[in-house]
DNA sequence: AACCCTTTGAAGGGG
DNA sequence: CCCCTTCAAAGGGTT
C-alpha cells in the first residue's frame, strides 16, 4: 500500500541494518577526493557535528566492492563456522549463552582516537572528520574472536554508498533528492535527459507535458482511441488487440509490452481469416506466443529507474543488486512527500496499464504460464527453509548469527505492526528502528567498526553488564540513539544502540 | 542460456 | 483478513 497515510510502516524504514567501518589508515585519505560518493559522506558527516569542515575523508571502494550483496548460503556457512570456533575459545569467556555470543569488550584507550577514555568524543574530534570510515567488507562479525582483522583484508576506496545520503550540510537534514529547482519527476539536469528515459517516457514527451493529458482525478479519456478499441475487446488478450498491441497510440512502444521474436515471424493479421476448425488450435499456439505484457512498475520501481543511472554514476557500481540496496535505503530516505510523486506516478501507471489492458492480470506472468524453470529453481531453493526468517535470516545488524528466534517467524513488521515494535525481533529492529540517516551521521568519527545494536539484544547478551564507556546520545526525529566506543582486538569501535 | 542477487510494492491465491 | 508467492528493472555474477 502506498504509504501516504503511513500504512506501509516504512515510516521508520532505514534500512540501515548493520554495516561495520574499518579504518584504513591515515594514509588512505586521500584517495577519490574528487567523488561525489565522498561529498555526500562528508556531508553526511559535518551534519552530525554542525561543521562544515572541508572534507578529507577518505573514500574506498564502492560498496559491492566492500561488501559485496550478502550471499545468504555463504553467510550462513561463515556464521555457523564462527560459531562454532568461537564457542571453542570462548571457553571461559564472558558470554557463553546462546543463541548470540557475546561480544567482550574490552576498554582500551586508544591514544590515536578521537575518543576520550570513556567512548566520548574529543572536542577536537567533534569538531574534525578526518577519518577514513570504510567498510568491513566481510559479513562475518568482526567482533568474533575468532576472526583476524587485517588491514590486507580491506581494500581502501570510496564512503559506501549508503552513507550518500543526500544530507544538506547546513541543517543535517536528509535532502530531497531531486533539486527543488527541478521538477521531481523529471529530476535530470538537460544533459543527461538522454541518458536517462523517464519511467513514463514513452507517454510523456520531454518536455514534460504528457502525450496525453493525465489528470489525477481521471483517466478515462486520455487514449480515446486505443482504449475505446481495448474497453471493447476487455476480455480479448491483448495479443489480438489491433494493430497496436505493443505500440502506442502515438506509435512509442508501451514498455510494458514485450513482443518475443518468435512473435515477429507470427502474423495477427490472419487471426480473423482463420477457419473455426484451425482455431482452436492456433489460439492455443497463440497463446504461447502472445506478447509478454509486464506488470506495470510500482512506485519504488519508478523511482529505481529513474535514480539507477545516478547511484551508478556517484558509486562507480554496476551491479543492481549492490545498486539496488542503495536505492533502497535512499526510498526510505525519501520524504514521504517525496514518496508520494512516486506513488502518483505508480498509480496513474496501474491505471494506464489497466485501461490499455483490461483482461490482463498479474497472474498471467506467473512462471508457472510460461516455462516453470524459474518458479521451480525458487521453490527449490526455498524448499527445506519452511520460514527464511526464522531458520536462515542473517542478522542484518551486524551479520550476527543467524536468526534462530522461533517467536519471530515472519517479518515482525508485517506481523506485528509499528504500533508493536517491542514484539519485533532484533533484527528486524535493527532494520527499521532507526531513522533514515542516523546511523550515517554516527561514522563522523575514527572508528575501525561501528554497529547497529538495539538496547534490549545489548541486554540479551549481557555486553550492558560489562564495563562500558559513557555512551554519547542524541535525539533525531524522536529517536533516541545512544552510541560509545570501545575498543576491540586492536581496533576502535563504535557501537550503535537505538532505545 | 538460464538463473541469481537485491530492493519495494502490487496483485493474486490459499487457508 | 492474513500470509505467501511472484513479478516488475537492472546488469554483473553464477551455475
Amino acid at each position: 500500500m502506498p504509504q501516504l497515510n503511513g500504512g506501509g510502516g516504512d515510516d521508520l524504514g532505514a534500512n540501515d541494518e548493520m554495516i561495520s567501518f574499518k579504518d584504513e589508515g591515515e594514509q588512505e585519505d586521500k584517495i577519490s577526493e574528487n567523488s561525489s560518493a565522498e561529498r555526500d559522506l562528508a556531508d553526511v558527516k559535518s551534519s552530525l557535528v554542525n561543521e562544515s569542515e572541508t572534507n578529507q575523508n577518505s573514500s574506498s571502494d564502492s560498496e559491492a566492492e566492500r561488501r559485496p550483496p550478502p550471499r545468504s548460503e555463504s553467510f550462513r556457512d561463515k556464521t555457523r563456522e564462527s560459531l562454532e570456533e568461537a564457542a571453542k575459545r570462548q571457553d571461559g569467556g564472558l558470554f557463553k549463552s546462546p543463541p548470540y555470543p557475546g561480544y567482550p569488550f574490552i576498554m582500551i584507550p586508544d591514544l590515536t582516537s578521537p575518543y576520550l577514555p570513556n567512548g566520548s568524543l574529543s572536542p577536537t574530534a567533534r569538531t574534525s572528520n578526518k577519518v577514513p570510515v570504510v567498510q568491513h567488507p566481510h559479513h562475518v562479525h568482526p567482533l568474533t574472536p575468532l576472526i583476524t582483522y587485517s588491514n590486507e583484508h580491506f581494500t581502501p576506496g570510496n564512503p559506501p554508498p549508503h552513507l550518500q545520503a543526500d544530507v544538506d550540510p547546513k541543517t543535517g537534514i536528509p535532502r530531497p533528492p531531486h533539486p527543488p529547482d527541478i521538477s521531481p519527476y523529471y529530476p535530470l539536469s538537460p544533459g543527461t535527459v538522454g541518458q536517462i528515459p523517464h519511467p513514463l517516457g514513452w507517454l510523456v514527451p520531454q518536455q514534460g507535458q504528457p502525450v496525453y493529458p493525465i489528470t489525477t482525478g481521471g483517466f478515462r479519456h486520455p487514449y480515446p482511441t486505443a482504449l475505446t478499441v481495448n474497453a471493447s475487446m476487455s476480455r480479448f488478450p491483448p495479443h489480438m488487440v489491433p494493430p497496436h498491441h505493443s505500440l502506442h497510440t502515438t506509435g512509442i512502444p508501451h514498455p510494458a509490452i514485450v513482443t518475443p521474436n518468435v512473435k515477429q515471424e507470427s502474423s495477427h493479421s490472419d487471426i480473423g481469416s482463420l477457419s473455426s476448425k484451425h482455431q482452436d488450435a492456433k489460439k492455443e499456439e497463440e497463446k504461447k506466443k502472445q506478447p509478454h505484457i509486464k506488470k506495470p512498475l510500482n512506485a519504488f520501481m519508478l523511482y529505481m529507474k529513474e535514480m539507477r543511472a545516478k547511484v551508478v554514476a556517484e558509486c562507480t557500481l554496476k551491479e543492481s543488486a549492490a545498486i539496488n540496496q542503495i536505492l533502497g535505503r535512499r526510498w526510505h530516505a525519501l520524504s514521504r512527500e517525496e514518496q508520494a510523486k512516486y506513488y502518483e506516478l505508480a498509480r496513474k501507471e496501474r491505471q494506464l496499464h489497466m485501461q490499455l489492458y483490461p483482461g490482463w492480470s498479474a497472474r498471467d506472468n506467473y512462471a508457472g504460464n510460461h516455462q516453470g524453470k524459474k518458479k521451480k529453481r525458487k521453490r527449490e531453493k526455498q524448499a527445506g527453509e519452511g520460514n527464511e526468517h526464522r531458520e536462515y535470516f542473517p542478522n542484518p545488524c551486524l551479520s550476527l548469527p543467524p536468526i534462530t528466534d522461533l517467536s519471530a517467524p515472519k517479518k515482525c513488521r508485517a506481523r506485528f505492526g509499528l504500533d508493536q515494535q517491542n514484539n519485533w525481533c532484533g533484527p528486524c529492529r535493527c532494520v527499521s528502528g532507526v531513522p533514515a540517516g542516523v546511523l550515517e551521521q554516527v561514522t563522523a568519527g575514527e572508528l575501525s567498526h561501528w554497529y547497529l545494536l538495539p538496547l534490549f539484544w545489548l541486554s540479551q547478551t549481557r555486553i550492558l553488564s560489562t564495563p562500558l564507556p559513557l555512551p554519547i546520545s542524541f535525539c533525531k526525529s524522536g529517536q533516541w540513539v545512544l552510541f560509545f566506543i570501545a575498543r576491540w582486538d586492536g581496533r576502535v569501535v563504535c557501537v550503535v544502540v537505538f532505545v
